[in-house]
RNA sequence: GGGGUGCUAGCUCAGCUGGUUAGAGCGCCGGCCUGUCAAGCCGGAGGUCGCGGGUUCGAGCCCCGUGCAUCCCGCCA
């Protein structure tokens, strides 16, 4: 909360009340508007605290009295002045101060300012490239400070949890080496040694990790990270993690640490969050949900009418049950009497999330069955889809046939497609974990082995065995924390044993040259003593986002990128001068 | 890399099937005004219609190209 001690000032404006009647106090700030009547001229006065009225009256404002007029908004001033409480008839019930107002006795400006380039109000919807051009302007905007306060009321509470519980705040490198996994990194010149470049660091994942080495048992980072990929709504190319990795630990330690200090966190948000949070496997969220981030606050769960269809005739789920894949379908209540043309666009969803198609069966609220493959099923198979998917009258059926995974990741982009369609209210805040991940995906492009998570990721004890024999069965130590459908952090046991480390490099199609030239340094760092460790990184601006309710994770910082990663303000990313490249060693393209 | 949407006054927008002087609200400037709080009333200034090319007697509007923004797909361990 801001005050006025080392200031100026006497008082802010946001903390006069009734009761500093007969006070004479000094506020600052700026001129936010002003409404003169000629013969007497009211200027509301705004700091971060809020807005206080100031009254230039002739007969009490004396020399001060005609600079109501020549002052403007947005011109820096200090006002001094006796608070009064205002005449019966013209309080302002509707604002904090609208009791009370400053006549003016002094004021001096202490800055002009120019017109600002739009008007410093909430609710007002500016294109965004001028907002970020002109960010200090926009950040005097109630939004954008409001904001800005409660991810720093988000912030301060993780460290307070954090503290609490043991957790040593340490620094990482910002300049570090480039790994290979990952995102595409930033990349630094070093002047020194020539032709060879520092890495922006993705995360601090290896620096924990060789904390947890380093024996410092419980560590926590509000860490700045940086990845060079494509943006969108929720990714900047830096952001901030709230990094934690703790030693000793199984599983359940870690999540039911997290959920005390999530606990907190949205209680300092002003946010209820009912404890322990409901633990989903990954498995069971692709199949219900079609996604490993589900969003829970609405049903429209995926079914599996694969047995209903086992001995069916159509030959497109004959020959995707014969090749081991699944028939999947959810019930979009009260689509039933879309029209074809609505229906098709739901096949588009379904097809640019990877289906071969929708079939589809609708049920309009006046009986006559509309579909263009029920007609290939037998009188069983419609009776038990009916009953698979409890469908009434009014409801449209929604299938998909395919390789497992691929069927409900389709589904699962049609089901939120759906929701959208349907209005069906999100509301609310709905947390979850969603665990046991599988320790590698298979990649069809490069014919590979991927990791889920990262490379440092812990299997599960009793599929060590199977490792290498058959890797997409190996399931993970990990987990994700997923808010109202989205992804807010997520984190792992990792691998303490080298040999382990090296086997999974392995199934990575990382020989034992490679790995050491790439990960050499946390081989050697496990060789000398690791104790079992695990940890978490949170999205902080992502779930800053969510707790403001904005649409952006721009709104929830101070200075961010467009979505081409340039900075309107700085003009950054900007050409060097050639002195600079040659002193670096580089020849731009 | 691909797709959608947008770009007209400082800001937010309107501008019909192409038609002669491109509009509104807010803001800005000036004047009047002693109880407003989005003050009010009167007057005024302010435009490369994102940029380049083309079609046309004539383009803000149609065509081609291009830039920027934004949303999404790819990408983001």
């Amino acid at each position: 909360m801001l005050d006025a001690r080392y200031s100026i000032r006497s008082h802010v404006a946001g903390e006069l009340r009734a009761s500093h009647s007969g006070e004479e106090v000094t506020v600052a700030g700026w001129v936010h508007r002003r409404r003169d009547h000629g013969g007497l001229a009211f200027v509301d006065l705004r700091d971060r605290s809020g807005i206080v009225q100031c009254v230039f009256d002739p007969d009490e404002s004396g020399d001060a009295f005609p600079m109501a007029s020549r002052i403007r908004p947005e011109w820096v001033v200090v006002v001094r002045g006796r608070v009064r409480p205002r005449p019966e008839g013209t309080v302002n019930p509707a604002l904090p101060m609208g009791d009370i107002e400053v006549v003016v006795t002094g004021l001096e400006v202490l800055n002009e300012a120019v017109t600002p380039p739009f008007e410093i109000e909430a609710g007002i919807e500016t294109d965004e490239v001028t907002r970020l051009r002109y960010r200090y302007i926009d950040i005097r905007r109630p939004e954008v400070l409001a904001a800005l306060t409660l991810r720093d009321a988000i912030a301060q509470r993780f460290r307070r949890e954090l503290e609490d519980r043991g957790f040593l705040e340490v620094e990482t490198p910002m300049l570090t080496v480039s790994t290979p996994e990952g995102a595409r990194d930033f990349l630094v010149p070093s002047r020194m040694n020539p032709g060879d470049f520092y890495a922006l660091p993705q995360s601090p994942q290896l620096f924990k990790q060789l904390l947890m080495v380093g024996g410092i048992e419980r560590y926590y980072q509000i860490a700045r990270c940086f990845r060079d990929e494509d943006l969108r709504a929720d990714r900047q190319p830096e952001f901030t993690q709230v990094d934690i990795e703790m030693s000793f630990i199984r599983t359940d330690d870690i999540l039911q640490m997290m959920e005390e200090v999530m606990l907190g966190v949205m209680h300092a948000a002003g946010q209820e969050l009912t404890v322990p949070l409901p633990r989903v496997t990954w498995a069971e969220a692709m199949e219900r949900y079609g996604s490993d981030r589900p969003d829970t606050r609405f049903g429209l769960e995926l079914a599996d009418v694969s047995e209903n269809f086992a001995t069916s005739g159509f030959k497109v789920f004959a020959d995707v049950l014969g090749r081991g894949g699944a028939i999947k379908a959810l019930n979009a209540k009260g689509a039933g009497d879309w029209s074809r043309g609505r229906i098709d666009a739901l096949n588009d969803v379904a097809v640019a999330a990877g289906a071969k198609g929708l079939a589809w069966v609708a049920f309009p609220s006046d009986g006559e069955v509309r579909s263009p493959v029920a007609k290939f099923f037998s009188a069983d198979e419609t009776e038990g889809l009916k009953a698979a998917l409890a469908v009434e009258p009014g409801d449209l059926v929604c299938m998909v046939a395919g390789p497992r995974t691929m069927t409900n990741e389709a589904l699962g982009a049609l089901r939120l497609h759906l929701a959208d369609e349907l209005g069906i209210e999100r509301t609310g805040f709905e947390t979850l974990w969603v665990v046991d991940f599988p320790l590698f995906t298979w990649d069809e492009d490069s014919g590979t082995w991927q990791a889920s998570h990262h490379p440092f990721t812990r299997p599960f004890d009793e599929h060590l065995g199977i490792l290498e024999e058959s890797p997409g069965d190996v399931l993970s130590y990990s987990y994700d924390l997923v808010m109202n459908g989205l992804e807010i952090g997520g984190g792992t046991l990792r691998i303490h044993d080298p040999k382990v480390q090296k086997q999974v490099l392995r199934v990575l199609g990382h020989d034992e040259e490679r790995a050491s030239e790439e990960f050499g340094f946390l081989l050697e760092a496990l060789e000398h003593g690791a104790p079992p460790h695990g940890g978490i990184a949170l999205g902080l601006d992502r779930l800053a986002m969510l707790l403001v309710g904005a649409r952006s994770i721009r709104d929830v910082i101070a200075f961010p990128k467009t979505s081409s990663g340039s900075c309107p303000l700085t003009g950054a990313p900007a050409g060097v001068s050639p002195g600079q490249l040659k002193e670096l060693h580089l020849r731009a393209e």
